[in-house]
DNA sequence: AACCGGCTCAACCGCCGAAGC
DNA sequence: CGCTTCGGCGGTTGAGCCGGT
């Protein structure tokens, strides 16, 4: 289930599985400043990783309100059909599941469901085979019987232990947003209350700080000088490396805000 | 205990369309 | 027009798990 990490050679990427001080990185700054620009981003986050690996990460995994584990029949039932009239279309499909992404979808369809509409496919075709035979001179046939239902296989056969007990992403239920959130209500400090480990996040005191001393002029530049050092952002825990603060990135990027804003709000549209 | 093969699913890859220049 | 960049999508891969032998 874990893809050994690995080194990209050619561009010092890395890839392979997130570690969890990845995860932290990606959500301290997608919360923070929005999904700006996913090629961009992962160098403002301090995360050596291409920025589609970024959005994969955030959007299969980390993004709030995705349901993980065990699917329902009626969300089983809701797959098979969208799947008969719109095919492999998974994002398509996931837009009618509200919490499970394309990817997981797409896995179970492959893992399960598919394998399940095989099976049934052939057994009502043997099942019609016999049936011809058996009935090749018979003016009136029986109607056919309704192949018999399997049982729903989802649920807790699967002997693989996440799917039985599935790990709880770091944020989830306990998202720090509430329908009165905006950008700017997105502290650190909201994390303190969740059940997401505290450590290493920055305090409430030192986003104050950042509010107060991104009310100073500009000096630097959004797009020559990324990477600013921790002492000109003090506010800055040293695992978190994102340089710029909000203002900031409206300054140079005066369109960031909309797009960021436009970008948590379809992110996190389920929870408004 | 060791081996093997099937299964699961996170992550990668390549392609495509939209947008901007 | 063509070119580039970017986000999004679907197909595929492969490490680890698990049950059978």
């Amino acid at each position: 289930m874990v893809r050994t990490p690995c080194q990209d050679k050619s561009n010092g990427l890395k890839k392979g599985t997130w570690t969890p001080e990845e995860d932290r990185k990606l959500i301290a700054y997608v919360t923070r400043y929005g999904c700006w620009n996913w090629r961009q981003l992962p160098k403002f986050a301090g995360l050596q990783r291409c920025g589609k690996s970024c959005r994969l990460r955030w959007m299969n995994y980390l993004r709030p309100n995705i349901k993980r584990g065990n699917y329902t029949i009626e969300e089983e039932e809701t797959i098979i059909k969208l799947h008969q009239s719109l095919g492999n279309r998974w994002s398509a499909i996931s837009a009618h599941l509200p919490g499970r992404t394309d990817n997981e979808i797409k896995n179970h369809w492959h893992t399960n469901l598919k394998k399940r509409i095989d099976q049934q496919n052939s057994v009502t075709t043997t099942h019609n085979e016999k049936f011809l035979l058996s009935n090749s001179n018979d003016t009136d046939p029986e109607p056919e019987p309704e192949p018999e239902p399997e049982p729903n296989k989802n649920t807790n056969t699967n002997s693989n232990p996440l799917l039985i007990n599935p790990p709880s992403p770091p944020i989830l239920d306990t998202w720090p947003l509430s329908s009165n959130s905006s950008l700017s209500d997105i502290s650190p400090m909201s994390f303190e209350s969740s059940n997401f480990s505290s450590t290493n996040w920055v305090t409430d005191e030192t986003f104050t700080a950042l509010e107060a001393q991104t009310e100073q002029p500009i000096t630097g530049n959004f797009w020559t000088e990324p990477f600013m050092s921790d002492n000109y952002y003090p506010y800055l825990e040293s695992d978190i490396s994102a340089p710029l603060a909000i203002n900031e990135l409206e300054y140079f990027c005066p369109s960031y805000n909309d797009l960021s804003q436009n970008c948590l709000y379809n992110e996190y549209e389920g929870l408004f």
